[in-house]
RNA sequence: GGGCUGGUAGAUCAGUGGAAGAUCGCCACCUUCGCAAGGUGGAGGCCGUGGGUUCAAAUCCCAUCCAGUCCA
């Protein structure tokens, strides 16, 4: 049936125009279009060899850009646009920020996936023309070997989005553009084109589409995209359904490394692609090496380029981890070629190769610079760390099997290879499993939680959002248009309302709804759709109108918290670089986290500055811009830096612009100019993951509570502190607190608390002077530390007491102690039992220890539960040692006298 | 987002419920013309933090913070 379906989708009047015929495969038995009536072959792989290798068919050799210039201006000449953003020109990042669903930018066509591709957003331009720089790192392993993957490449496409069938091309002038850029502006012979007929399919899309090969090398596919994935639909590829979507998509992928490739015929596409980045390796390596091993670092240094250049923080999540492992990729290969330079040195001199064709990643070099400083150090603290542990299970079991291999490597990050090698060392073979890489899959395989989303749908009606033309409304009247009674209360919907819904980081509203009769508290306000749904502690009744009011001081912290963020999002930038992105945000009425990619964590220094530099913003009273434009209008203005808090739906979307300090795409409430913020200050921030940050902040009048707060702590440590410690000044209260709970190693809030321990536990009666908080934390942590000490050093006067008061058991020349100490029982009794002859019962007011001579020949773990007994608790111990303890503390000249009794009775037991 | 480790002396790490250890480093002394090395002795620990279980917790349980690591 898809023979069927191909053999009429491309039955091209262009062919038969052209003299093509239609053939069959002898190898493979797939269709494809020649000029050539002999030829019994596809011309793919891997029915054919190439045949351009030291033998380039075209006249001239083209080099990456002039292939990608000739690209690009032959479209334009056929009337398509260049796409255009600012910061960083005619392409898109690496990083697909416009996107959910996968990190990395895999195709052209991911560009303008999903929003362009479903009809939603009509195409920033029709038809378009990009040369997309891609990364795809699922050949990692090819990657050198193969002498044809590559990890980062550049997807050139000439692109048309039909509405209508062909209303602006399809496949004949898609098919006619090609043959034409090929034949005149490459120069590759018609006769050695091949068009092979297939069906493509992918990312719940599909199409038939032409592969365009010439030397056996496939330089080109043509996709038309015309179905999608729809289970009504009535054809079937590959066991799903499809149906026609709504747009006839004309999605071309030119492999601009791969032309480059087959003008020039060197031996891999290596050469072709990255000729300097080569030589320089080669002549930097020592003599013996492997050579797919400098192919895969030059691959691997310009993937980094584009990663890091980008944008792409290294980190243990997300995209960030997909950096990491190619930069410890990388620097396992930079290990075995023995390169005497290190991996910024080389990402920097691929920086500087593609900074005139790629500006944009040249201005990030000093992040990059350091973040591979930092990468490569971890790396190497990770391998050390390792090689310890490596070592140590040798000594123990010397040998390493699989299952310590898969440890080593999923816990630890210990390349099984680098395993083997420490190994080799030691003079141990360790072998690894052939299906390693597959062991470490099935180990994460069971990992999946299946999500059920029971999706009801009922139609509700949908509400008028006021809150969006005015920002600042706080009433308004309105009607109960639905309302449903669930357990939390009732919710209702009305026909326009300025309570803002829960979403995007921002709280919902609360507030009161009044009707003629009642007045019903909000609670909770939720969106479902364009519905937005009140949840009020009462009951009202359709129909009835309603007087719905705002609780504006919670509404205006909220704001004040989040135009904030927005600043303090400016700020970071500003300080930190490009780099910096939005991880995720929560708003409260307090206060405000905000969660953004970074390198490192933010010194005590650097959140001053980010305090500063935010209030110095807040002064400059900028005044908010709010609009609502369209997706192509906005993205061509401000580029992908918009999606800060994720990508939202739709052709229309609210821009947050703070001119010159931020600008993004935001549904929420803001203010109309930054100065009502009117002071940030930065309450804490924490590394929530490896590369990413968290702030919390707090805004407005929030920051004066918080102030507060931390005086009155400040004011009662200082009084209870007061009876021992003098404190002559009062420094910056929220730098002594921070200090002080370093010191002590507590947590702000654990900070009084532990000080009257500590304070108590010293027994300290007189006065001492000091100059502020800190200095008295420090002189009382010492005292502590001293008194800890002194508690396990027993003083020989203590011990010659207790002596004094021993009893020798007649009949024996064992001597039994009883007695109370206020040192440490175990060191006390102990103590006396280091000299031979002698069974000590001592008490601490918090256990009974009782010990015994090495020469006295005594179980006493007879008798330490039953003295425990009396305490009211049990005990136990080794025969020389026993601890016992209970809560009845005042039975204690009981179990004393009892222990004694005990310990002669057992001593004369066999006399 | 999910999984797995680890947090004990300045460093690297032992320590599976009963008196906190080893090695290196540090300090002092001995040995030496001096250094390296060796010998003897010593200082140095809120066992990450907070709770719980227990007569008794570095050890078991829960929470939390920090660090590492793998996967999508």
């Amino acid at each position: 049936m898809i023979d069927a379906l191909l053999k009429q989708e491309c039955n091209l009047q262009f062919f038969h125009n052209n003299g093509y015929i239609r053939k069959k495969c002898r190898s493979c038995g797939g269709y494809f279009w020649t000029l050539d009536s002999s030829a019994e072959l596809c011309g793919d792989q891997p029915c054919v060899e190439f045949n351009f290798i030291d033998n380039p068919i075209t006249k001239k050799s083209f080099s990456l850009p002039e292939v990608r210039e000739s690209f690009l201006s032959f479209f334009e000449r056929q009337n398509h646009s260049r796409v255009n953003y600012p910061e960083i020109g005619d392409r898109c990042p690496v990083i697909a920020r416009w996107r959910s669903d996968i990190y990395l930018t895999i195709a052209s066509i991911a560009d303008f996936q999903p929003h362009v591709t479903s009809g939603e957003v009509p195409p920033p331009a029709n038809p378009l023309v990009v040369s997309q720089p891609c990364i795809r790192l699922n050949d990692l392993e090819e990657v050198g070997r193969s002498g044809r993957h590559l990890t980062m490449f550049e997807m050139m496409g000439h692109h048309a989005f039909n509405k209508n069938i062909d209303e602006i091309y399809w496949k004949e002038e898609t098919v006619a553009y090609c043959d034409e850029f090929f034949r005149k502006n490459i120069g590759v012979p018609s006769e050695m084109i091949k068009y092979k007929e297939q069906l493509w399919v992918g990312g719940g899309n599909a199409g038939p589409c032409l592969e365009v090969i010439a030397g056996g090398l496939e330089i080109a596919t043509l996709v038309f995209m015309n179905m999608k994935e729809d289970e009504s639909g009535e054809i079937t590829i590959e066991g799903k359904k499809y149906a026609q979507n709504p747009l006839n998509i004309v999605d071309t992928g030119y492999g601009l490394e791969r032309i480059a490739w087959y003008t020039k015929g060197t031996p891999t596409i290596y050469e072709s692609v990255f000729p300097e980045i080569v030589d320089f390796l080669l002549e930097n390596t020592k003599d013996d090496f492997e050579m797919a091993n400098v192919y895969a670092l030059a691959d691997h240094s310009k993937c980094l380029a584009f990663m890091l250049g980008d944008g792409i923080v290294p980190s243990n999540v997300k995209a960030g981890y997909l950096a990491r492992l190619i930069i410890r990729r990388s620097l396992r290969f930079l290990e075995k070629l023995e390169l005497s330079v290190s991996l910024k040195e080389l990402v920097d001199l691929q920086l500087k190769l593609l900074g005139k064709e790629f500006p944009s990643l040249i201005q990030r070099k000093n992040q990059v610079n350091e973040i591979l400083d930092m990468e490569t150090k971890r790396f190497f603290k990770t391998l050390s760390k390792g090689k310890g542990l490596v070592k140590r299970i040798l000594k123990e079991k010397e040998t390493i099997d699989k299952n310590e291999l898969i440890i080593l490597y999923d816990t630890h990050g210990m390349p099984p290879d680098v395993v083997r090698n420490i190994a080799k060392k030691e003079g141990i073979k360790v072998t690894i499993p052939k299906n390693f890489d597959s062991m470490i899959a099935e180990l994460h395989s069971h990992e999946k939680k299946e999500e059920t989303k029971h999706e009801i749908k009922t139609v509700l009606p949908e509400t008028k959002s006021i809150y969006y033309e005015d920002h600042y409304s706080k009433e308004f009247d309105a009607k109960v248009l639905w309302k449903n009674d669930t357990d939390n209360g009732t919710k209702v919907i009305l026909d326009k309302t300025t309570f803002y819904p829960d979403g995007g980081g921002q709280p919902g509203d609360i507030g009161v709804l009044s009707s003629d009769k009642k007045q019903v508290f909000v609670k909770l306000v939720e969106k479902e759709g364009n519905s937005i749904l009140h949840i009020i502690d009462d009951d009202l009744e359709i129909g009835e109108k309603v007087h719905g009011k705002i609780d504006w001081d919670h509404r205006y912290s909220l704001m004040k918290h989040h135009t904030g963020t927005h600043v303090v999002n400016g700020a970071l930038r500003k300080l930190f670089g490009e780099h910096i992105w939005q991880a995720g945000s929560q708003l409260g009425v307090n206060e405000a986290r905000f969660d953004f990619s970074h390198y490192k964590s933010i010194s005590e220094q650097e959140i001053k500055e980010i305090e500063n530099l935010t209030n110095e913003f807040i002064k400059q009273e900028i005044p908010v811009e709010k609009k609502v434009m369209t997706r192509n209008d906005a993205e061509r203005t401000y580029g992908f830096r918009l999606y800060q808090g994720g990508v939202p739906p739709g052709n229309k979307i609210r821009v947050l612009n703070i001119p010159g300090i931020d600008v993004e795409a935001c549904g929420g409430t803001h203010l109309n100019n930054i100065k009502e913020v009117e002071k940030i200050r930065i309450l804490k921030t924490e590394r929530i993951q490896d590369g990413v940050n968290r702030i919390i902040f707090a805004a407005g009048k929030m920051v004066d509570a918080y102030q507060k707060e931390e005086n009155e702590l400040y004011k009662k440590i200082v009084k209870n502190l007061g009876k021992v410690y003098e404190i002559k000044e009062q420094k910056n209260v929220t730098n002594e607190l921070k200090d002080a709970s370093k010191l002590l190693s507590v947590s702000m809030d654990q900070l009084d608390k532990t000080i009257k321990r500590f304070l108590k536990e010293i027994g300290k009666k007189e006065k001492t002077i000091v100059i502020d908080l800190t200095e008295a934390c420090k002189h009382l942590f010492n005292e502590w530390k001293n008194v800890q000490k002194k508690k396990k050093k027993v003083s020989s006067d203590e011990i010659d007491l207790l002596k004094s008061q021993a009893a020798t058991i007649s009949g024996t020349r064992i001597k039994v102690i009883t007695g109370l100490t206020e040192f440490d029982s175990i060191a006390t009794a102990g103590t006396i039992t280091n000299e031979e002859g002698y069974v000590a019962h001592i008490y601490d007011g918090k256990k009974l220890t009782s010990s015994a001579s090495e020469n006295v020949d005594i179980d006493l773990r007879e008798i330490a539960p039953e003295i425990g007994k009396i305490l009211g608790g049990s005990g136990g111990g080794n025969k020389k040692l026993t601890q016992c303890g209970g809560p009845k503390k005042n039975n204690i000249k009981e179990a004393l006298a009892l222990a004694k009794k005990m310990t002669i009775k057992l001593l004369t037991r066999d006399l």
